[in-house]
DNA sequence: ATGCCCGGAACGTCCGGA
């Protein structure tokens, strides 16, 4: 019964304890993780190692970066989405590991809107559809799961009104996530949750957003239809959020029946 | 009435985040 998790980590050299012991208490077969902002040769492959977990990782120097965490072989590690102009930020990683296609991505953020970094947010979910057709084209079960900078609806925003005009809630980019649906996809927390408001995956740092539950659900797994018939469970950990240097992100997970 | 941050790079202060 595999447990898949995705975290946006904020930099994965000051949460470092933060996320070893969140291995230790939830111990998932795969943690996807966003945000870890250094590079390859950067990364603490022997703390992971000493936990128990291997890693495949897709840095950057300072911004974005991405991995793949696993006690089980990381077999076919593909880093990047096909890109026809090129693509320098390091936002996607995919693996098999456990029996399933698993991706972490980290889509861009898309403010101010509009504008060139929007145009590119757009781009990239164009990618990420395609590719995720390509995928649904081969037959096998897959997760593609990570930080998408999306609210998909309403309720998945404290505040829809003020947020209307924002990157993360703008019609345009509600759009895309629904063809991302309407492929096949499943958002396993809203299906096995659909009448959950206030369900949140980030609180920002600032205002008090998190003692006052000002959060956006943005972090999401989304399963190909294989694996959407063998989800069972599926739950966000605010737990990690409450602690101290604690990201600004926190655990969202699934199980699946065994591949 | 109103809460205002954090990490990286670099060492002064800005960028990016959402």
């Amino acid at each position: 019964m595999p447990k898949i998790a995705t975290w946006n980590v904020n930099s994965v050299k000051a949460r470092l304890p933060n996320v070893l012991d969140w291995l230790t208490d939830a111990r998932p077969d795969v943690l996807l993780l966003q945000e870890i902002k250094c590079q390859d040769e950067a990364f603490p492959v022997l703390e992971f190692e000493s936990a128990g977990y291997h890693a495949a990782v897709h840095g950057q120097k300072s911004y974005n970066g991405v991995a793949i965490l696993s006690p089980h072989p990381i077999a076919d590690v593909v880093r990047g989405l096909p890109a026809p102009d090129g693509d320098d930020q390091a936002r996607y990683i995919e693996a098999t590991v456990a029996g399933y296609r698993v991706a972490s991505l980290y889509l861009p953020n898309g403010n101010p809107a509009p504008g060139e970094k929007f145009d590119y947010k757009l781009r990239w979910m164009r990618r990420l559809i395609a590719h995720a057709g390509a995928l649904l084209a081969s037959g096998q079960a897959f997760v593609l799961a990570g930080d998408y900078n999306v609210c998909p609806t309403d309720i998945d925003v404290y505040d829809p009104v003020n947020w209307r005009a924002d990157a993360l809630c703008r019609p345009e980019s509600r759009a895309l996530f629904r063809q991302l649906s309407h492929l096949g996809l499943t958002d396993a927390f809203r299906a096995l949750h659909p009448d959950e408001p206030h369900r949140y995956s980030f609180w920002d740092y600032q205002a008090g957003a998190w003692p006052r539950d000002l959060g956006l659900r943005i972090d999401h797994l989304m399963l190909s239809p294989q694996a959407a018939d063998r989800l069972v469970a599926c739950d966000i950990d605010k737990a990690p959020r409450g602690r101290d240097k604690a990201s600004d992100h926190t655990p969202v997970w699934i199980e699946l029946e065994d591949q």
